[in-house]
RNA sequence: GGCCCCGUCGUCUAGUGGCCUAGGACUCCAGGUUUUCAUCCUGGCAACGCGGGUUCGAGUCCCGCCGGGGUCACCA
């Protein structure tokens, strides 16, 4: 058998973190076995969908490189094929008409709550003789239920899961209005799609059960499910936006690279002995369902800093480079020449070190294409206190002087001068980073001043001695 | 409230009855390397929710309690 999988969100929001995970977790699934990965939009709700929402999903996707193996599915293309489907229950008597009003409903649940029962529906109609439906009602369709007996589940994560039929009650598949609901509509649409395996969050288990109960009823076979555990933020409560749980693409603004939040993701609710850093070919071959965590994850930005620092130091130069010249071409107000892009380039090594996101590397890159005078920071200016300004004029004549520019070259210079006068080299550099970057850290000196070039840099030296 | 699920350092996790004096990673702290910062290296703090069983032996199995989460729509 040939496994298929499905991510199916409702375009209601932007792929959200918890949304992110269960994608990965899919394409895993079906990349490990071999198989096929696809993707559904469930925009049977047609007034909380949005377009916008859509292209979020699908770029989302695409940024982390979870992009579907076939066309994206739109559930409201297939509501011909689902209200045929709710007509063959009804037809074979396994659904049937409800005419109890919205009004109704709500009295009817907030009995049994006050009543501490369970809220359900309690089947006014389903045995009811359709000649009583009161007149110019539009019925919705009811599911009948199994009364009696377990639905069991064997979740490929929770393992054995069971639940008496008698706590179900009979779910709406079809709206008045002739719509399908979800629990219908997924149905449906796994089983015309060949979705071997369902994998998605913990919060439709109990949908699971329904589902189970739909598939039953049509002679169909059930999939197997994968119920995956919630990711929880930092006070354990369901993941909300101040945890985190925003957008990816926000996660993109915020400077994450796609293959850090990648191998975070992963390792939220997933292991594979003590390993962390994990290559896509390595998870593809090692993921299994059986090694998901079956108890919820608290999302840390600090580790997943750590594990994008991680990454970032080893993203290829140009890479890099592409990825923060549009934002520090806005911050400067101009477009760069390629003698700005070429020192960006050369500067990368040292900055990306010295950087967990993309984001302060655009910061600490910026002293590398501004142009003269560099303007100093607070700190910058305390180093360059007199003495410290004098220090760079005593350098300056040196430097000059040298016959290549080169770090190498320039670093004999200053360490000959700083042995000579008897001072730390600490001392003397750190002068001349003020003077160079306008700021107190910075890369090495010497290779800033050799990416910078012999003019630029002593045009920086020369305008702090003025 | 009913039903379902979960419970190892602050966080992510390893652990499938003896290899556990509970391991790794992140964070934090202390050192070291270093021209700054960062990287890197060394070391340290830190956990089996509680109570009963079962067993020669329990983090690992069972029960109870406590705690946490999810879900109960003509939303998905």
């Amino acid at each position: 058998m040939t496994v298929v999988t499905r991510f199916a969100p409702s375009p209601t929001g932007f792929l959200h973190i918890g949304g992110a995970r269960t994608a990965l977790f899919n394409w895993l699934y079906a990349r490990h076995h071999g198989g096929t990965y696809l993707l559904r939009i469930e925009d049977t709700d047609r007034k909380r969908s949005t377009k916008e929402a859509i292209d979020a999903i699908v770029d989302g996707l695409d940024w982390l490189g979870l992009s579907p193996d076939g066309k994206v599915v739109y559930q409201s293309a297939n509501t011909v094929r689902h209200a045929k489907i709710a007509q063959r229950l009804l037809d074979a008597g396994k659904a049937y008409h409800c005419y109890c009003s919205p009004e109704e409903l709500a009295a009817m649940r907030e009995e049994a709550r006050t009543n501490g029962k369970p809220v359900r529906y309690n089947g006014y109609w389903r045995d009811r003789d359709p000649a009583e439906a009161p007149p110019g009602v539009p019925p919705v369709i009811r599911f009948r239920a199994p009364q009696d007996g377990n639905t069991v589940i064997e979740d490929l994560v929770q393992g054995t899961v069971t639940n008496a039929n008698k706590h179900l009650d009979d779910m709406v598949i079809l709206r008045a209005d002739g719509t399908p609901t979800y629990m219908l509509s997924v149905v449906v649409d796994d089983n015309d799609m060949g979705v071997t395996h369902v994998i998605r969050g913990d919060d439709h288990l109990t949908n699971a059960y329904r589902q189970t109960q739909l598939y039953l009823a049509l002679s169909w076979k059930p999939p197997a499910f994968g119920h995956i555990p919630l990711i929880h933020g930092s006070d354990n409560a369901k993941l909300s936006k101040r945890h985190g749980a925003l957008g990816v693409e926000a996660y993109r603004e915020m400077g994450y690279l796609p293959e850090a939040l990648r191998n975070y993701l992963l390792r939220l609710g997933w292991g594979h002995g003590d390993d962390e850093i994990i290559s896509t070919e390595q998870a593809i071959q090692w993921f299994d369902l059986n090694a998901v965590i079956r108890s919820p994850a608290r999302f840390d930005f600090a580790k997943l800093d750590n594990l994008n620092g991680h990454y970032m130091r080893q993203a290829a130069d140009s890479r890099l480079v592409e990825l923060i010249l549009p934002h520090l071409e806005k911050t400067l107000g101009h477009r760069l020449n390629e003698a700005g892009k070429s020192r960006l380039e050369r500067g990368m090594e040292g900055l990306k070190e010295r950087a967990k996101k993309t984001n302060n590397l655009i910061e600490n890159a910026r002293f590398y294409v501004i142009n003269r005078p560099v303007p100093l920071d607070k700190k910058a200016l305390i180093v360059l206190d007199s003495k410290g300004r004098q220090k760079v004029a005593d350098i300056l004549p040196l430097l000059s002087a040298a016959k290549n520019w080169e770090a190498r070259v320039l670093e004999g210079l200053v360490r000959a001068y700083a042995e000579e006068t008897g001072i730390k080299l600490g001392q003397v550099a750190q002068p001349l980073r003020a003077a160079l970057t306008g700021s107190k850290t910075s890369p090495p000196i010497f290779e800033v001043m050799d990416v910078l070039g012999r003019e630029e840099s002593l045009g920086r030296l020369s305008d702090v001695t003025k």
